[in-house]
DNA sequence: TCAAAAGTGTTCGTCTTACACCCATGA
DNA sequence: TCATGGGTGTAAGACGAACACTTTTGA
């Protein structure tokens, strides 16, 4: 390969992660405010340049925490975009992650910025996005809708436990749909990504729910 | 981004495709033999570095076309990898496909060579490879056995139909299991992958087998 | 002792698995 | 008419869906 040759010179490589999150049913993604040019002004996913001394999910996760200041996230990489025209500065091709985290822990960053230039936007309410981000979040939320059956990929977001009832009210807002609470909870167990604690956690009022802990490592299922 | 910062200065995108087949139930991939540095005189997958004129999926066909002949085959992204020290010239990334061909289809290119630069291997007979290819031949290897099940992946390799026990013997060799004939054709039929032609084929000394093409369009299952 | 929500078990139907028989062809 | 391999049906078991009852807690 000629490194000189024009037809591949000055080419660029973005991590872009869609970071996820629930609250209270509602699926929503992380966007920021863009302060710079090109897309000034425009909101987008987390993410920025690759530099030539990481490998991909070490850049997808220093973006993220140079821009959150989330440190402790399982991202998955899913698919890269690479239209001619995604960038208007130079042919930047965008390696695409997805993840899912506790909105509690990036409220601390949030706050101590002078103005809001990150935020949660349900995934029905999502303004015009610069770039391609666009497309790449909605390629996102259906992989993550593929693999959140599959996976541990919830993890993040109960870094203490989970309870059935939440985890089934995480499952319904992602994959917007309603469950039957027993069937649910079988279908949990059998798929082996969680593990009884012998712990459980109080409401209002009402009888305590077990906690559960995701495992660590999971298998790989077979359809044939 | 600052286009000149040393940061992401000089980064580069290979578009790379594990190119399968199956022969008398060998599951075989396309290496290439290279001709220049680095890795000279190693085997690779076929690819290349992209154009900046051009969109991912397209520049790994031209690839395959330059390398192969090949103009028709229908691949699937998959992966991108991105070690920093996966190719010794400058910092590239190099975005994964996989694809299944008829093995006949590219025979021609290979005699009107001089010295032959292009050979089918069985998987399991695999030389050391140039750049990361090893890596990227195992996990292509890996989503083509995932994907195969719901998807028309298989379509470029019988562009005009296929039999049930041809079909069989395919899955047979990718995955490396063995199916009972009735269920397997239940299966098939129910995975609204592949229609019925009224034509049929025959062996010899056989009862003809009937003749089914896969279809055009296929839509995605819900696992839940 | 009552309301609210969590935990458990059982039945029914459907889909997968295992298996036996019949059919079409060339020799 | 026989051997070879292709096509079809059926019964048993596994898995998912629908559903009722008991348990624990705070008020």
């Amino acid at each position: 390969m000629d490194v000189k040759n024009k037809r591949y010179k000055g080419q660029g490589i973005h991590v872009i992660t869609a970071i996820f999150t629930v609250e209270q049913g509602i699926t929503k993604v992380l966007l920021i405010k863009r302060k710079n040019e090109p897309f000034l002004g425009d909101w987008v996913l987390t993410g920025g340049a690759l530099y030539n001394d990481e490998d991909l999910e070490d850049g997808a996760r220093r973006e993220i925490f140079d821009k959150t200041g989330i440190t402790d996230i399982d991202i998955t990489q899913f698919k890269t975009f690479g239209r001619v025209d995604r960038s208007p500065v130079m042919r930047m091709i965008a390696v695409g992650f997805f993840g899912v985290i506790d909105s509690k822990r990036v409220k601390v960053l949030r706050e101590t910025e002078s103005t809001t230039n990150a935020d949660w936007f349900p995934i029905d309410k999502i303004p015009p996005l610069g770039y391609d981000h666009e497309e790449i979040l909605t390629e996102a939320l259906k992989e993550l809708q593929k693999r959140i059956v599959n996976s541990n990929i919830l993890k993040s977001l109960f870094p203490d436990g989970v309870t059935m009832p939440e985890l089934q009210k995480v499952y319904e807002a992602i994959l917007n749909k309603k469950f039957d609470r027993r069937n649910f909870r079988k279908k949990m167990l059998s798929l082996n990504l969680i593990e009884d604690t012998n712990k459980s956690e109080q409401f209002e009022g009402n009888r305590p729910a077990k906690i559960y802990k995701f495992k660590k490592k999971i298998e790989d299922k077979n359809i044939f």
